[in-house]
DNA sequence: TACTATTTAATTTTT
DNA sequence: TTAAATAGTA
């Protein structure tokens, strides 16, 4: 066997951790240290060099990209196409699994999976139902807390109420909840991890057949795994597979949706005589930026400890750069974004980063004066957008009549006359009877409704039934076509008039085209439809479409982490920001917030710009903030501040309030402010002081200037020249 | 039932 | 500021 092309170009702790022994393997992969390369080769390495089946393999990632990509890798470098090998995200394989052993799972078997939007409807309603006041349970809070149990791996029976009539809501509407959805056979994502695990945490069988089967267990990203996954993989695992997780504790950005990097110490006593491997060369970076990282990281106590390192040449330095206001900073980013373009290189090379979306808003403007080509990440997605989700739920009730979600959604989409009295009717019969608002239609239809209602009603279940009659048969597109027109939804939307109800016209015509590609996999032995279906809950689709064009990415820094630029922006530097004000008080979530910055930096192969803005218009009301503290954390020699616009000969502030660390900004009189002091301003000339007031980097001076009138000017952003 | 006015809250996000 | 959700009105 010639292994020349598995362990060729490998680092030496690349090769041993590809080569690693069948025993428990933890490799701790620093930011740009060949993480996937690894986890790719490895794979090779046990099918191609061990001979172990590709049958018992497993592989786990977080994101259906990174699961696509590995497949892609590993097929490439097998040169052989490797079928059903179980490469996926920790939903899409629970998913699987729960399908195929539905009936031991408890799940009716063409259960449908329930997105976050879907959810929060679901527990709106059920707040609805109970008659609730929800402005003292507020969906969103019920929501999490629902989810953070079963990410926890907890029932409703599980938890206790801890004497606290809030918490006892609460779980009474976690079990609420859950009736609802085992009625109407609807599965949230973190059902999906939980149910996986109950499912062969329950079924002796099950799980024998599964540990037998899947040998070795690749899991990426693993400081990001939950405790409900933990548990899954080890259950999985057993005593005789072999686990060979690969994760960066510094780059744990999650733990606020629940995952644990603990489970990296937790990993090491679960699994005795773990093999320890750490990546640290990187092959991203200049030294630079590389020095600049790990200088800010060795900020956070909790850490393995890692140093990155690289070959690289030092590279430029960071360049920091301080704006009066976000719209300076917009323009700075936007002088330095022309410049790269000009010299040839391609805009989706440039990456913009920001720490909340919100921020997006300025540089957007800003681009789009520039003329520059631009792509936001995030936002809605293809199958998240309200008229597929509409044309979604008319086809989840064909298949399952009892889905109450669905049926809420479009039992009134267009119009039918079903208001929200009749609504109100059949949810209380649904209460009183614990059925699904489908029988309480039919129910009620022929009792207590009125003959106008009724009609409604049964012309909105007959719709139904003749939908679900007449796509009998039809390929999967066909179905789709039949029941955008049939319904009604599309004349619906063609009938709004404007460029709005164009693009939902487009989007439903799309949605066919997209059951048209849509490729079933024959070993599901499921509905294409319901297949279909839960595709679409799993891979919610693109962001945007024609992410051809070559583009300037905009994005949260969350959303960058595992990607990499040439030219990389990270704005908004400022304390309460970046940090995040609600992250401040709290020693882990600062943390977490620093570890976020590392994932910034380290985003940036060559050139990296910070900037920050000494006054920010957030909410409409001007703040002031001081820069990052993760600035400060940046050693002075890898940066080099940049301020084209001062030309003050004697600046009325320190030069560099970044780096002092008392940073109030004095002007006052010892600066020698006064009252008829002549000034001068670099845009509005020459005049005199009129005025002063506040202190700090809040003082102010009136200035009447000989050509432009009286202005009142904030000192610290003026830079006055005293004459 | 649809449109308009008012209120409210505003990290990060994949599945 | 602004976007979304809700309440009120035609």
């Amino acid at each position: 066997m010639d292994v020349t092309p598995i362990l060729d170009k490998l680092n030496d702790a690349q090769r041993q951790a590809v080569t690693a022994a069948a025993e428990p393997t933890l490799v701790i992969a620093g930011a740009g240290s060949g993480k996937t390369r690894v986890l790719v080769h490895r794979a090779a390495w046990l099918i191609d060099v061990e001979g172990i089946s590709p049958q018992s393999l497993l592989a786990v990632t977080f994101t259906n990209k990174a699961a696509a990509e590995m497949r892609g890798r590993i097929e490439s470098l097998l040169n052989v196409p490797v079928q059903h090998l179980w490469i996926g995200t920790f939903h899409g394989l629970a998913h699987r699994m729960l399908r195929r052993h539905w009936r031991e799972a408890g799940l009716p078997q063409n259960f449908q999976i329930i997105d976050a939007d879907d959810q929060l409807r679901l527990i709106k309603r059920l707040l609805k139902n109970l008659e609730i006041d929800d402005s003292r349970w507020v969906p969103k809070e019920i929501q999490w807390f629902i989810n953070a149990q079963k990410d926890e791996g907890l029932r409703p029976q599980h938890l206790d109420d801890e004497n606290d009539p809030n918490r006892r809501q609460m779980i009474s509407f976690y079990q609420s909840y859950e009736e609802i959805c085992q009625r109407g056979g609807l599965v949230d994502f973190a059902e999906l991890l939980l149910r996986a695990h109950e499912l062969l945490r329950d079924n002796g069988e099950l799980l024998q057949h599964y540990r037998r089967r899947f040998q070795h267990l690749l899991v990426d990203e693993f400081q990001d795994t939950n405790a409900i996954q933990y548990a899954w993989l080890r259950l999985l695992a057993g005593d005789t597979g072999v686990p060979f997780v690969v994760g960066d504790d510094d780059q744990s950005i999650y733990r606020w949706r629940g995952a644990r990097v603990e489970h990296i110490q937790r990993f090491q006593k679960d699994f005795p005589g773990t093999r320890i491997i750490k990546l640290e060369q990187n092959y991203r970076s200049t030294a630079t930026i590389l020095n600049a990282a790990n200088a800010l990281i060795a900020n956070n106590h909790s850490r393995m400890g890692k140093n990155l390192w690289t070959e690289e040449s030092v590279g430029e330095t960071i360049k920091v750069y301080s704006a009066y206001n976000e719209r300076d900073e917009a323009d700075f980013v936007i002088g330095r974004l022309r410049d790269w373009i000009a010299q040839g290189n391609a805009r989706a090379d440039a990456a913009v980063l920001y720490r909340s979306n919100a921020q997006s808003r300025v540089l957007e403007e800003g681009l789009i004066n520039a003329r520059i080509p631009y792509r936001v990440y995030g936002g809605l997605r293809f199958f998240e957008r309200a008229e597929i989700k509409d044309a979604l739920a008319y086809l989840r009730l064909i298949s399952n009549r009892d889905d109450d979600s669905a049926f809420e959604r479009v039992v009134n989409k267009p119009t039918r006359g079903i208001g929200a009295r009749t609504v109100e009717m059949m949810r209380s019969y649904t209460r009183a009877n614990a059925c699904s608002m489908w029988r309480a239609a039919g129910t009620i239809a022929s009792g207590d409704l009125n003959g106008r209602a009724a009609n409604a009603v049964n012309a909105f279940m007959s719709l139904i039934e003749r939908m679900a009659r007449e796509t009998r048969g039809l390929s999967l597109h066909d179905q789709v076509d039949h029941v955008i027109r049939v319904s009604t939804l599309l004349d619906f939307f063609k009938k709004d008039k404007g460029e709005k109800g164009e693009t939902r016209v487009e989007n439903l015509l799309e949605l066919v085209s997209a059951a048209k590609s849509f490729e079933p996999d024959p070993a599901e032995e499921m509905a294409p439809l319901d297949e279909f279906l839960s595709h679409a809950a799993l891979e919610a689709g693109e962001g945007q479409a024609d992410a051809w064009e070559d583009c300037v990415q905009l994005m949260t820094m969350h959303s960058a982490k595992g990607l990499e630029f040439p030219l990389v922006f990270m704005c908004g530097m400022e304390e309460g920001l970046f940090p995040h004000q609600r992250s401040i008080a709290d020693p882990d979530g600062l943390e977490e917030e620093r570890r976020l910055c590392y994932v910034g930096i380290t985003r940036a192969k060559q050139t990296l710009y910070i900037s920050y803005a000494e006054q920010r218009r957030l909410h409409g009301v001007d703040n002031y903030a001081q820069p990052s503290r993760f600035i400060a954390e940046i050693p002075d020699e890898c940066i080099e501040e940049i301020r084209p616009r001062v030309q003050v000969s004697r600046p009325l502030r320190s030069p560099s309030p970044m780096r002092r660390k008392n940073r109030s900004v004095a002007p006052g009189n010892e600066l020698g402010i006064h009252l008829g002091q002549r000034v001068r301003h670099s845009k509005f000339g020459d005049g005199v002081i009129l005025n002063c007031e506040g202190q700090g980097a809040h003082a102010r001076v009136e200035v009447n200037f000989e050509t432009a009138g009286t202005k009142w000017l904030v000192l610290s952003y003026a830079n006055l020249d005293l004459m």
